[in-house]
DNA sequence: GCTTGACCTTACCATCATGGGAAGCCCTAT
DNA sequence: ATAGGGCTTCCCATGATGGTAAGGTCAAGC
């Protein structure tokens, strides 16, 4: 199987499976006489595993930690659990800042007339800061620390 | 004021201060005699609108919009409020994919009886895939497109 | 006047996972 | 033989941020 084949039947772009590769995610696959790389059913399991561990939003790093359980024979399922908690816990931690800002935008934006009008409470806020706001609204985050890391919210 | 006084008060860093300089999202700062550049009250003003927005989770992009709007005094607030409402849409839907995955995750986790044995409901998950789940779990998110725009949603 | 330390400057590199593209080789079907 | 599609490697870009290094500047204290 080229890589192509294993592409499209693992879910992951032919370019994705180059970079794990040359990461050491994967192990170097077989090549051809010409220098194709070959790829067999299990290398498309592997990849699977990989392209699911992502939708569920595992980093590469904790991927490479799953791999080794899961290839582990005497692995214990608690560590694979741990990991599992950890990334239910990060998820959490980044679902509670982004509601958190979801939540001071709609404020704004109901107070926001939203008509011809300048005036917009939304620009007063970005000026004054949420402490100026005229409904107090944002006490409900606790000392948000500010911490820049929300930094990461963005999409991109 | 320096670069780091005006950092200081405004809560951007004094690297960010020089990257939004350098990519035109705020005007070149005036210089000394020695290069140094200086900034006024007004001037941290404007960079503490930045820090806010960002804070909100607004790209540079919107940043840049929401400035405009700002120093538009002929502007319409059904302007600002339809840019809340697009970062409000984006929050939601990043917010569910990642709920989407947390659910998952703790299904699987809970199903994971966490011990000293090997077996472990997480990996045969990650191998199998979603469809060969016990309970059928994942029939929640109805026709997740597998988009891999989801990749945008680990920790980095 | 000179030293010291804090501050500033630019320039480059790294992050993380992914896509895009170019230049060139290979394979298969016509 | 040629065309077209697939493969290879290599380089670049993303977005917002931090780090570091090499060097200039300023103010305070001796």
């Amino acid at each position: 199987m080229n890589i192509g084949e294993a592409s499209k039947s693992s879910g992951v772009s032919a370019k994705m499976i180059r970079y794990y590769e040359s990461i050491g995610l994967i192990p170097e696959a077989g090549r051809t006489v010409a220098g194709y790389r070959v790829y067999t059913m299990t290398d498309v399991q592997l990849l699977r595993f990989i392209r699911r561990a992502r939708d569920l939003g595992f980093s590469v790093e904790k991927i490479e930690e799953l791999l080794a359980l899961w290839q582990d024979r005497s692995r214990q399922s608690a560590d694979v659990k741990q990991i599992a908690l950890q990334q239910i816990a990060g998820l959490e931690v980044r679902i509670r800042e982004m509601q958190a800002m979801m939540d001071t935008l709609r404020h704004l934006a109901d107070a926001c007339c939203g008509d011809h009008r300048p005036d917009c409470p939304i620009l007063a806020d970005l000026v004054n800061g949420p402490d100026h706001g005229s409904g107090a609204r944002e006490e409900d985050q606790q000392s948000a620390p500010r911490s820049g890391k929300a930094a990461g919210l963005q999409a991109h």
